[in-house]
DNA sequence: GTCTATATATTGATAGAC
DNA sequence: GTCTATCAATATATAGAC
């Protein structure tokens, strides 16, 4: 990839996470990646062409890197399912609680907008799902009637992005730590014979 | 309140809730309040203050016509929990799962924003997890330990804003229906004394 | 209180030299 | 491929008559 290119991709990705898109003008965009404006509209059409690269590139990402931690060898699905969680909490800590989630919020300000965008939306979700799913896949037989594996794993990504945003607006750690035990404690109950679910008295 | 600022405010609640905050141009919200600039500015001193007073109106909202619902007489509290995502339910099928959470899609736009609309979004996220207390408070007793009310609430609220993140961005009901199946298998679990909950093989 | 007209800055995007 | 200069449109906000 030409490094231009991937200078506006990689200044887009943080200006859409801090301030959302409509927020970030084509001035902010050309200002964070060093780039002219006769340079930027050589590598994109647009700033609607850079939002649907941004959410490609935010697709590889989050296969790459997040659901990779779920792949980690020697845990417990509930482990895993608990691992991404954890990825996510580092990242809380380490902006402080603010900015949420990067696919959340474009979903929150632009899943109603065109299709290109809404897709992609759509697409990002789907995959989230996939990859909770394979943590959860090999005790998917154990689960009660009538809870199906597509359940559980919705559930889970409601609960990520829910506690997310939860803690942003709060500004703290506890509304993340508070619906990840409420999940862990639910998936225990669900799956005792787990590692991660201590016996219960 | 004088009928042209209820007008603004009606007409920028919507606007804002369809399109969102940055993407509300001021000619949008004067053509949709029926009102022109001059009448405007006296009424507000500009775009930023018609947000403010849209977040306290939905505020006020939330408490009448949301968090009423779980006061319903004749509920148990796993019930009335279930009567708000059944109050949401609705929203999003008159809506055909578009348009999302007023307060959460604003949340994700502007949290990290001036601080008169961070701290609104967190007084209102602060009554909706009042609200969802409200509901269970009969039965926080009952909780095993180490779980607490507060956990249960955010965890509630959590899920609805997950939940109806990701009907919005699936267009459909079914993710929705899945995250409050879920909870309410969990909750089930927690209070099996509730009449909610149906006894277990 | 509301109107019309307008000010002024910023928006996304383009032109043409190099 | 990148530069600088600049476009036309739109943004928010204001002025002053009524």
């Amino acid at each position: 990839m030409h490094p231009t290119r991937a200078a506006i991709l990689t200044a887009a990705q943080r200006l859409f996470h801090e301030r959302g898109f409509h927020a970030t003008s084509m001035a902010d965009l050309l200002a964070a990646s060093g780039t002219g404006a006769g340079s930027f509209y050589y590598h994109f059409p647009g700033k609607d062409a850079v939002l649907t690269a941004v959410l490609d590139h935010l697709h590889e990402r989050l296969d790459r890197e997040v659901l990779a931690v779920g792949r980690a060898p020697g845990l417990s699905p509930v482990g895993r399912v608990r691992a991404i969680f954890g990825f996510y909490r580092a990242f809380l800590t380490a902006a402080q609680c603010r900015l949420g989630c990067p696919v959340g919020n474009l979903a929150g300000e632009l899943a109603d907008s065109a299709p290109e965008v809404a897709a992609r939306l759509h697409r990002l979700f789907a995959a989230w799902r996939t990859g909770i799913a394979d943590c959860l896949k090999p005790v998917a037989d154990r689960l009660p009637a009538p809870l199906t594996l597509d359940d559980v794993t919705t559930f889970v990504l409601t609960v990520m992005e829910g506690a997310v945003m939860q803690a942003r607006v709060a500004r703290d750690l506890l509304p993340f730590d508070q619906s990840v035990q409420c999940l862990t404690d639910w998936l225990c109950r669900l799956f005792p014979d787990d590692p991660v679910a201590k016996p219960r008295t």
